[in-house]
DNA sequence: TTATCTATATGCGTTTCGCACCTAGGTGTC
DNA sequence: GACACCTAGGTGCGAAACGCATATAGATAA
């Protein structure tokens, strides 16, 4: 389920199809059936047209998107998809998250552990279940 | 499902989760019950225990960490994780596609968009399902 | 004795997700 | 015309993942 409002539980796993098509929306206006390419040519993941479809929907249900129908190009009508305001403040949200994780990562692996293994008292109950 | 052999579909989406525990236990030994509280304090997201452990149980299962019992330290008795080389390998590939689509996503977002809006052909066949 | 803390684990119901399939128009070919 | 194939959006279903609550069990403290 989308975290709106990203903050403070930040979870980038799910909302992370949010965000990357945000992104390829943000100064555009697109539909499904492009974006799903548009998504693997951007070197994000290869999604499914299912989860694409169904994530742009509910995008539009929370209010990030907006959409309407273009019957004036060729071939079947294509559903055109608008990042709102809304949608764009959610964007940045979720890219202040997903640097904070960066950073977070970048921090302890440059860390040289000092003390490899936690001390122990020699105290023995054993147990193994 | 986790994706060994990390690319090519790259999916930091379900694997977060398996990136941050192996981050947390690169160079170092450490079970469960502490990792939970090290996710929030590291400042990944909170993750519930659950979920925790049977992650650790199942990248055992797939060789990213190897375990033993701790039954000498003070209560219960400690299931202790160390990564393995291959865990390691994982952790790297993990953070090589974490870092390309933090670059796609900078590069979309600041992109200047020069045509606004696909030309369209006059063309008209209505439909709206 | 009771309560609380550490520590691992599982059961259950919900949500998510991938895969296959469906509708529907358009184009090209034999 | 018949057929195949492409674009475009969408749904149904079964599997997987996930969150929450609960169980077990030893340790410790009142």
């Amino acid at each position: 389920m989308l975290s709106v409002e990203p903050p403070p539980g930040l979870r980038p796993s799910g909302d992370m199809l949010t965000a990357h098509l945000l992104a390829l929306l943000k100064g555009w206006t697109a539909y499904g059936y492009d974006l799903v390419q548009r998504l693997a040519a951007a070197g994000f993941g290869d999604y499914n047209k299912g989860s694409v479809y169904r994530a742009l929907r509910q995008m539009e249900a929370l209010g990030l998107v907006s959409s309407h129908w273009d019957t004036a190009s060729e071939g079947p009508a294509r559903r055109m998809y608008t990042v709102t305001p809304y949608g764009l403040n959610f964007l940045q949200g979720w890219l202040a998250i997903f640097d904070a994780q960066r950073k977070a990562l970048e921090g302890l692996l440059n860390a040289v552990p000092i003390v490899p293994i936690t001390p122990r008292s020699p105290v023995r109950r054993p147990r193994q279940p």
